[in-house]
DNA sequence: CGGTTTTGACCCGCGC
DNA sequence: GCGCGGGTCAAAACCG
């Protein structure tokens, strides 16, 4: 394996990635028995890279900014592998010091994997989009519940896929949050969830949820 | 009645 | 320029 940030940084060069605007980390948790992801309500099961996908580097370091994740991961950012399919970049990675934390006081150490960021291509005179990260679940519902309230505005039969794809925004006024769920062509058992955009607030749930919703807060950035 | 979902139309970027 | 496909709009329907 060649040295992490240059080959990375290279990398994204050809392909004419800007990397430092699309690219998130977005932590969850593994256990596949008994946490949830996130503080979602439903287990995650598994999670696996899109494919057919090339993987193009392992294990290296991510040459981006510690400054650009939350205050409370102080880790080093690493990238544990970069993969590629026809159009899209998808990075695992995650920091550090998220692999293995506490949820709580008491808690044992839980160990926290990483999901994916889709990261299209673009072309230099693209105009920028808002951050996208997403991620993939087992799930018999469509829309996890992460803490925030969504109004759907939009569904659409992609091509080639048996199910809708959904489109939904935050409720919240001012905040131009977006969420998309679509299910997997070649496995309907699994959620494909992404996020575009960053909460301006804090999520808004019941109250037998709330400590979930704020553990969730944290996660987000 | 107000908020949410549904769904066809429209818009726009991209490839040819 | 044109067609295609993904994303969004907005009016109507639905629901609590």
């Amino acid at each position: 394996m060649a040295s992490g940030a240059s080959l990375n940084q290279s990398l994204f060069e050809e392909q004419e990635m800007i990397i430092s605007s699309q690219l998130g980390i977005f932590p969850f948790h593994t256990n596949m028995s008994s946490s949830f992801p996130l503080g979602f309500n439903q287990p995650l099961k598994t999670l696996s890279p899109p494919s057919p996908l090339t993987t193009l580097s392992d294990h290296s370091t991510l040459t981006k900014q510690k400054e650009d994740f939350p205050p409370h991961f102080s880790g080093l950012p690493q990238l544990l592998s970069l993969q590629r399919s026809a159009s899209n970049y998808w990075a695992w990675g995650g920091l550090s010091d998220c692999m293995s934390m506490k949820r709580s006081e008491g808690d044992d150490h839980q160990h926290l994997g990483v999901a994916a960021v889709k990261m299209k291509k673009i072309k230099a005179r693209r105009k920028v989009r808002e951050p996208r990260f997403c991620f993939k679940t087992m799930s018999d519902v469509d829309v996890l519940d992460d803490g925030y309230k969504w109004r759907k505005y939009g569904q659409k039969v992609v091509k080639n896929t048996q199910h809708p794809r959904s489109y939904y925004r935050c409720t919240q006024d001012n905040c131009r949050v977006k969420k998309r769920v679509e299910r997997l062509a070649d496995d309907p058992r699994m959620v494909i969830t992404s996020y575009e955009g960053r909460h301006i607030h804090s999520p808004s749930h019941d109250e037998e949820d709330s400590q979930a919703a704020s553990q969730l807060g944290n996660f987000f950035w």
